[in-house]
DNA sequence: GGACAGGGTTACG
DNA sequence: CGTAACCCTGTC
């Protein structure tokens, strides 16, 4: 177990903002599977409690929840003036980028196109479900890894079709196999700037612009990287007429789209609790 | 019951 | 460069 007070931490906000899909509410924080590691997170008297060694907390968590980075600093960075950005870091407060396994994510996201989060979510459990290794967490409750390249790369369309992936199949399989043979090389791809990285994405099958640079977020750490999905593009056609102002974001211009989506959709119930609507 | 849309990408015109 | 088609499930 590690106890430790954090600020600029949420991890109800991190999970229903949309970077990760193995992430659950439970009674007082969240449970989650990030590779083939579990994890339960509980809010207890003012301090976070992780359900893991200190040592495994130093070397994989304290990384993947992205804490060594003080968030304080974007938010004070944001424009006074831009009220709506104020509004939505206010209210998504405790979002931070996750590092996630690169390969598990641009499944992840080849997944989440043309898809709702319920059935992403359940996408993702069944392929873990039937592909990926059986493993027992410490309160020896059984969960499953997420499958590995070896594996889904020897797979037929025929072997997803019990995962309802739809035509998704055909890109998850195309994919992993151009990956298996070092068409788009992952050690290298995460030695790459943005760009570079984005440019190798994409030649990949199924990834086009916006599920290219939601890897580079989640799982890159391109924190630069700005994926413009259908409630973004809201966002941007309500508030930012004139185009989102990159120039003065410049460098973290991912962190407020995350707080922006994480508004979009979680912040007339924000308003509404804190009175001000 | 059928029509439609859901955090896009691809393959055509 | 714009637009239809792609598959599957949930919802109306």
């Amino acid at each position: 177990m590690v106890k430790q007070r954090i600020t600029d931490f949420d991890i109800h906000q991190i999970s229903n903002s949309g970077q990760c899909f193995r992430m659950d509410k439970t009674d007082n924080g969240a449970m989650l599977i990030a590779g083939d590691r579990y994890l339960d997170v509980i809010y207890k008297d003012d301090e976070w409690v992780f359900s893991c060694s200190q040592k495994e907390f130093d070397e994989v968590w304290q990384h993947y929840f992205d804490f060594n980075t003080n968030y304080s600093k974007f938010k004070e960075m944001i424009d006074t003036n831009d009220s709506y950005m104020m509004k939505a870091a206010e209210c998504g407060s405790g979002i931070r980028i996750l590092n996630q396994e690169l390969y598990e994510t641009i499944i992840s996201f080849i997944i989440s196109q043309q898809n709702n989060i319920t059935r992403i979510k359940k996408c993702i459990r069944v392929i873990s479900e039937k592909f990926g290794e059986e493993k027992k967490n410490y309160k020896d409750e059984i969960y499953y890894a997420f499958p590995k390249i070896e594996v889904l790369s020897k797979l037929n369309e025929e072997d997803l079709k019990e995962c309802g992936l739809g035509y998704r199949s055909r890109y998850i399989i195309e994919t992993s196999r151009a990956i298996s043979i070092g068409f788009v090389d992952l050690n290298s791809l995460i030695k790459m700037s943005y760009e570079e990285a984005k440019n190798e994405l994409i030649k990949l099958s199924g990834i086009g612009n916006k599920v290219a640079d939601c890897v580079c977020l989640f799982a890159l750490h391109h924190i630069d990287a700005f994926p413009i999905d259908t409630h973004i593009r809201d966002v941007l056609n309500r508030h930012y007429k004139d185009g989102f102002p990159m120039e003065r974001y410049e460098g973290f211009a991912g962190v407020l789209q995350q707080y922006a989506f994480y508004y979009e959709i979680y912040g007339e119930k924000f308003l509404r609790l804190s009175g001000k609507i």
